[in-house]
DNA sequence: CCTCGTCTTGACAGCGTTGTCATTTTTCAC
DNA sequence: GTGAAAAATGACAACGCTGTCAAGACGAGG
């Protein structure tokens, strides 16, 4: 039987102001399949793009859908369909501004998708705390596929469980290589070696770093990055200049204390800290020492939080297509839900150096 | 007929490590009253806590349930009963720290209930948008009810939308009068006073305020808190000691910029901005024009984000118990959702000076 | 011992989709 | 025009739970 033909509504419109659409009661899947004189699975073809449907049918499923402001119940088809339409975004200590980006750039994908954001913070459980969580969300919600925030997605044991189970996951994170599961990340290296590279052409030799927390993938990059730039212009590499730390601001505070104690010869005249928070503990450091920055010393981060720009002086930092890395993770993972084969893809965007006062004036 | 007694599954423990469990295959209701020997709805019941359930049977479940490792299918559960167990949390342009804080507070709440958390940050959006949003998500993925960060929380369209669609929520504003919906907020003009008495008892008679952005009920609670103490005090309140601000980091420049040009015996030694982005501003502004703070000039915000401590002078201002503020949020929201009536319940937490370097010595 | 009311329990019909598979229609080569 | 393959469509049974309502169990009161 050929699908019935729709006539648009006749709008009796009585009040000529904002169209007031009729989405007091939602639509059922049936009502539609009634209107448009097609079989309930046809709707449902339909809906779902499953293709081999007409394309004159399509039209008319779609108009009738339209008319009735028609919109498929999750819950049931979640529970038809064995799948939840739902990604988790878990993470555990990284800093809110961070964060708060890679929430948006996942929304951003998942709302193309209508796939729903369960967000699940960690920072404050065990390991064993967090396994079982994750249990509970793979078991209770049903969430499909899951996206590991760092330093989580560096977590071996939580990576093992998820594999174990089976679900897909992808993870943002510098360090590609620790699993076969697709990973979207920074070129941290490549960042920081523009960097420290740009110190070096302002006329900085003695360059110190303040390491980040060896735990994070990351640490390791950015130390790489500036242990080439050193390389590449014959700066000998110095260990008194390259200090702890572990992404803290405490660590930055005792870090530039660290080396500012040393004797004036072979005392830094830039420091290059492995992030924004430690490098705005430079800050604070010189700042309560009577340290002129830039005069008497150069600082700079990684991240450009938003707090980059509201100190004084603005600190020269490393930029992350934060939002851009999230959306990229949450379309690898939608994309492997819809049944393509990802593995072993790794994906790293560049960086963009971020200059403002803290490394002198901006002329070079 | 009698359930059944289940006796403890014989641990034939092989490995002594570890206790796997048999988590792999979700048991179904079904399988749990199988085994206790009971019905399905008996099952249902215990597992909701329903009541008009004998304790033998209850037992009997239960120890069913665990042994199988049961969780409820959310899905079918939703479909079934139609409710989503799903809390929307709705914000617009709060900070980043901020938010976060909400989302742990909200999180805590609903998992505590087994809901689940949806977010959706509306930032970039008109309120047409939001609206539209707002429908879709009310009608597809049927949120039960909806937590309303600041701003957006004041806004009527929003709010109105809200009431007449029927959905329950709640707002975390300052501002409780404008509807009769509940609402949890700190005392902010409780905290303003308190703020503003502070840096009198110091000593400072000519103390001036940046505003808020007028849009955010937040402003004017405390600009009165501001003038109440003042007023107290019997110190004269002055207009020119009163500049226009929206709550950006460039508003507090601005306004610093404006105040510190005042000819010398009118000059503030004090500003209280009315959030931390712009006390920064006034930190920035004082640290590149060579006005030493707190010597010539105190400095107060509010709100207490994380780099209030970072800068340096550390920021005095006020911290908010945001945590508590969205646990209560999502308590409120969570007991309208099991049928306590709520109307008009306004909750209003107390919040905490916090004094740092850059009002002075910490001492007296 | 019977009756009535209360507390417990279970049978069964949905909830609004999707998956499977059978059926009908269309297309295309010969 | 014919037959076979391909495309389009539909019937119907899940999916795993809750809501409704009726039936059974139990205790109190007569």
């Amino acid at each position: 039987m050929k699908p019935a033909t729709i006539k648009p509504t006749t709008k009796t419109t009585t009040k000529p102001t904002t169209i007031k659409s009729a989405t007091v009661k939602p639509a059922t899947i049936k009502e539609v399949a009634e209107l448009a004189k097609v079989s309930i699975k046809t709707v449902s073809r339909v809906m779902n793009d499953e293709g081999n449907v007409s394309p004159a049918t399509r039209d008319v499923v779609l108009t009738a859908a339209q008319r009735l402001n028609y919109r498929p119940n999750m819950a049931a088809r979640r529970l038809a369909s064995r799948r939840s339409f739902m990604i988790c975004l878990l993470y555990d200590k990284a800093a809110s501004d961070y964060m708060v980006e890679v929430q948006f750039g996942v929304l951003e994908r998942c709302d193309a998708d209508h796939y729903s954001l369960l967000i699940r913070p960690c920072g404050e459980m065990s390991t064993r705390q967090i396994k079982q969580t994750l249990e509970q969300i793979i078991q209770q919600s049903n969430a499909d596929g899951f996206i590991l925030g760092p330093p989580l997605a560096d977590n071996k044991s939580i990576i093992n469980l998820l594999q174990q189970r089976g679900v897909p996951f992808v993870r943002i994170s510098q360090a590609p290589k620790k699993a076969k599961q697709p990973c979207v990340g920074v070129d941290d290296t490549q960042a920081a070696h523009r960097l420290v590279s740009r110190l070096i052409e302002k006329g900085h030799r003695r360059i110190a770093m303040i390491r980040g927390n060896p735990k994070h993938g990351s640490a390791t990059d950015r130390l790489n990055g500036y242990r080439r730039a050193l390389l590449e212009h014959d700066i000998p590499i110095r260990d008194e200049w390259i200090v702890g730390g572990s992404y803290e601001f405490e660590d930055g505070v005792a870090g530039a204390k660290q080396l500012l104690a040393l004797p004036k010869r072979r005392r830094p005249t830039a420091i290059f800290a492995s992030n924004d928070h430690m490098a705005l503990g430079v800050l604070q450091y010189a700042g309560a020492s009577g340290i002129a920055v830039p005069e008497e010393l150069a600082v700079c981060g990684f991240d450009d939080i938003e707090f980059a720009r509201f100190v004084w002086p603005g600190l020269t930092t490393v930029n992350q297509p934060i939002r851009g890395v999230a959306r990229t993770a949450a379309d690898l993972l939608i994309r492997q839900l819809k049944g393509e084969y990802l593995e072993g893809v790794s994906i790293r965007l560049p960086a963009a150096v971020v200059e403002r006062e803290s490394t002198g004036p901006l002329e070079p």
